[in-house]
DNA sequence: AATCTAATTAGATATTTATCAAATTAAAAG
DNA sequence: CTTTTAATTTGATAAATATCTAATTAGATT
């Protein structure tokens, strides 16, 4: 499991000393003197905490001459900011496949080809949510779109992406905001079955 | 200071226990003895964890009966990921506000070290004037110098106190007269810079 | 070779914290 | 009002960890 890779990654953020640390080498990198000097601390101490760091990838070194500078890997913090997010959505398409109902699964055969096309949008309110639920999905959570963009990646499913989009709305999957559209985090999305709980 | 959130929010996620449960809830709420269960803990342990995701805003509660459902609060966990990147964007935005525009910023990484020595002098002419700005900017406008004074605070970036004095002048950053030195109104420093990326 | 400097390691201490068993509370159901 | 049930609080324990001083190491410089 690479979980332990994440939580010494969070480990590493989870200290005020070390926070400061990252703050200060945003600036420019540092060796450790300097940092032990502007923090009021001494050198193990720093070593410490940038051997934590150094463990978790978020800074590199440089020897010059006798003295090691520390510097600010930004696209390591970027990327490992967001790995648990990713994580959780993997796990959620997951469940999907493997635990999507049979009632789901014969609304999927009827209404969409096994290209992923909808044939026709469902007339009834509940087979309608089924669909919906898997043309959101298409969407990532937290993105801004433009109707542009909403609109063309609607129409991989259908060509009424106007319905479509619409639909999305009153159904509370998507919110739009002054022109840009997002999702709806998911637990304000309809239930497209009984409660299993 | 708003650390201490974003430092409540990483603990949360430095825990393995935490994290599972966070995956568990990723699928659907739950109520404690449940997440209990699965993870083989005991009630008072998921209190306890639950207390901190609370905390952390990550999770949310809603009682059923006598059984509280514990649920993911997404948005919170996406908006916090991102928290200490921002942060650090912000810092940085907020330095080249202050004193310069990335592309300075670049130089001055590459010609001075970390403590405020002026490795090199640069050749390039440009790169020369961002580097003459920032010695200049030691000095006190209306202060007049004598040439000792000079040399004492070039020197505190560089040995050859004597080429970056003659570039001073050179570039109008400060004049002289009968041996006494005086820093040019600011309006007559040579621009360091082209544009912002 | 001898020395100097920055960094690291080792060892000690105080604080934090993850976990559990036992006791208690809060709310619903009878 | 009493009982039931899930959750919480309390108190204890073991593990992790942030910090320091003192000793050591690794590289440069003389």
């Amino acid at each position: 499991m690479q979980l332990n890779r994440l939580i010494d990654f969070h480990k590493a953020l989870a200290d005020p000393t070390r926070l400061r640390i990252l703050i200060l080498l945003s600036h420019s990198p540092l060796h450790g003197q300097a940092i032990a000097g502007k923090l009021g601390l001494k050198p193990p101490t720093i070593t410490h905490h940038m051997t934590k760091l150094r463990e978790a990838g978020l800074v590199k070194e440089r020897r010059e001459g006798n003295t090691i500078y520390f510097q600010l890997e930004r696209r390591v913090l970027e990327q490992k900011s967001f790995a648990f997010c990713s994580l959780l959505k993997e796990e959620e398409t997951d469940m999907s496949k493997t635990k999507g109902t049979l009632r789901t699964e014969a609304i999927w055969r009827n209404f969409f080809t096994p290209d992923n096309r909808l044939k026709t949008i469902p007339a009834q309110r509940k087979k309608r949510i089924v669909v919906l639920h898997r043309i959101a999905s298409s969407f990532n959570h937290g993105q801004k779109y433009e109707e542009k963009e909403i609109n063309q990646i609607i129409q991989r499913f259908h060509d009424d992406f106007a319905t479509l989009r619409r639909e999305l709305i009153i159904h509370q999957f998507m919110y739009r905001e002054k022109g840009i559209y997002e999702l709806n985090p998911a637990e304000m999305w309809p239930a497209s079955e009984e409660r299993e709980i």
